[in-house]
Order: structure tokens, then sequence, then C-alpha cells
DNA sequence: GTCCGCTAGGTGAAAAGTCGCCCATCACCC
DNA sequence: GGGTGATGGGCGACTTTTCACCTAGCGGAC
């Protein structure tokens, strides 16, 4: 399961509880995967039970005791193994252009309406990377492991743009 | 259900069994979307149990009788509904990206095995595109409807070029 | 004083999707 | 004569994902 992945991969940067590793998901990962909060407590407990982290408990004053999860050495040989394990190719999954496929019966107003709307989310998008590109530190990106990161948020920068160049181009030769 | 409205949107062009619905997903529709046999028979029953579709059994010759779905005129006003309803953002899931994300440990030459994995894939990719597209009859993109099927493979080309730029300034510098 | 939001960690149920397997017939190749 | 693959239509079990709900204490706003 990817999931398992990239918690793997976030308790190996560091010890994390549930609520830890949701809010990073929320934030730094969210521009290629997010996941739901009880997916994450299920799949934290499916890790422990497959030895491949620990919980400790740590106590708080004024707050919840927090369940933390640390990364055991089978969890990061799995991790490893992952990494530099063969690609497995996911299929193409795009709602939108299931939209655009069929929208063929469409007045030309409807179609450029939905393009409009694709548009928008696109820019929007754009913007909120860019944000996230440039709240990075720049120092960090001449290590591998930071400049990798960022090189995450330049691919759906890159990505958005394809596609706003790519809805200019549907819209302008529109029949 | 996304796939539910894919199957309609398919059904609107032509009465098809579940097996001339797999074979659809196969190929047109695969470069962006793909759908399980399984999941397509399970479907179809659903929407002839809402209403959306009726089956006609067609006996052959040699063959088995073929289970035709037919749109219902309730199928069509959801499909209509569909396509000119709000959009439904869906948030981004690109495996690759979680391996890179987590890849700054690995030695400098595994991360470049990574990419140049994906670089092969995505060269492979945008070769069916083109393969696909040339095939495409250039009279029909003259109207609506084929200029917009027509524009969904374009979308495929143009990520995956985007991909491909994207992985040559990923590795050209690479720390 | 009461409600909201944050901290923290869940459960239960249903929907969605995947995987392997099954049935049948015909055509074709070796 | 046997295997493969196309035509056609499924079933059952499983995993993955989502949705709604629940517990509980604390701090601050109204």
């Amino acid at each position: 399961m990817i999931l398992a992945r990239l918690i793997l991969g976030l308790l190996s940067l560091s010890p994390m509880t549930g609520y830890d590793l949701k809010k990073h998901f929320d934030s730094s990962i969210n521009h290629f995967w997010n996941a739901d909060k009880a997916q994450i407590y299920r799949t934290l407990a499916q890790l422990v039970t497959d030895g491949l982290a620990t919980v400790r408990t740590v106590p708080q004053e004024n707050y919840p005791a927090r369940q933390e999860h640390h990364i055991t050495a089978a969890g990061r040989t799995a991790l490893q193994d992952w990494l530099t394990g063969a690609l497995d190719r996911q299929p193409a999954r795009e709602p939108f252009l299931g939209r655009i496929f069929f929208s063929g019966g469409l007045a030309r107003d409807e179609v450029r309406g939905l393009l409009a709307a694709r548009r928008a989310e696109a820019r929007e998008l754009h913007h909120s990377y860019r944000v996230l590109r440039a709240e990075l530190d720049e120092a960090a990106l001449t290590d591998r492991r930071g400049y990798l990161m960022a090189a995450t948020l330049d691919h759906g920068i890159a990505h958005v743009d394809a596609e706003l160049s790519w809805l200019d181009a549907v819209e302008g030769n529109l029949p």
C-alpha cells in the first residue's frame, strides 16, 4: 500500500503521532497525495502489527498523551526496498477529461464554461504552489533531500502550467 | 460515482454490453480512466436498478447472447446534469512523487535511476499517445465531439511533455 | 457561562476498486 | 488433439478509501 510507504517515509524523518502525520499530509504532502484521518490511524496500527513501527506513549500537560510512532529497523528496510524497487505504473485518472470527452453534445458556451471553471481551479492551484515554493528555504535546496522535496512542488507547478496552456489551445480552436 | 457517469456517456453514444464497454475503456478511455471488468458489470447492474439504463438480450449465432444496455431518458438527464454541474476537484495522487519526496537518503545514482525509469515510462506513453493521435480522422476533428475527444489525448501528450521537461530539469540540477 | 477550535485518538459502516476465479463457444495454430 | 485467445457474462473475497460520528480536556471569544 502506498499510504503505508508514505507514512514510513515521514516516520523516517522523525517520530510522529497520527495527528502529526495528518498535518504533514495536509501541508507538505498534499500536492501529490492526500490521506483521510481514519486511514492514517488504521495504517499506523497496521505498521505496528507488522513490526515496521513501534508506539511510545508520551504524556503531556494540558493535552492528551501523544502516541508517538517510531520507525523500526525493519521499517527502514521496507522503505528502502520501496524506494529502490521497480516503478509500478499506475493508470491515469482524470475525471475532468471524462467530462470533456463526453461534452460534444453541449452548447459551445457550456463547453467554454467547463474550460473556464477548470482554468480557475488551475490558476488557484498554481498560486498556492507558488506560495509554498516561495516559503522554502533557499539554503535547504542545495542538499539532496531538500532539493527533491522542492522538485515535487516544481512538478505540480510544471503540470499546472501545462494544463493552462492546454486549456488555452483547446478553447482557442474550439469549433 | 465517476464510473457510472463514464459508462452512461458511452451508452449515450450507442448501446453496449459490458464487454463492449471494457474494450472502449481499454482503448479510447484508457488515457484518462481505466475500469476493472468486475466493476463495469456491477455498475451496469446498478444503472439498471436505478432506471438509468435498460437491458435487452440479443441472441447471436456461435457467440453468447449480448446483454445490450441502452441509456434511458432518465440516464440522459443524469449525464447532462453531470456534464453541466460544478467541478468537483479531486485530490492529487502521484505515487512517483512520493518516491522522489523521500529519496533524499538514496545515493545520487539511485535517484538518477529512478528518474531514468520514469523517463522511460513517459517516453513510452508519449509514443503511444502520438500513435493514437495519428490514427484519428482529421475530418472528424472539425466537429465539436471529435475535437473534444482528441483534446483529451492532447491533454495526455501535453502532460507527458511537461513531465519530460521536468525530469530534465530535476536531473540537470540534482545535487 | 457557553460555544468554538485545537490538541489527540479513535470506531463503524458503507462505498469503491482490485484480484482471482468461474462458465460457455468458436476459431486458429502447432 | 491440445493450447491460446476472442467473444460474452459473471461471482466472491478482499483491500482501500471515505463519511460520519464519538471521546475528552484546554484556551479564548462572545
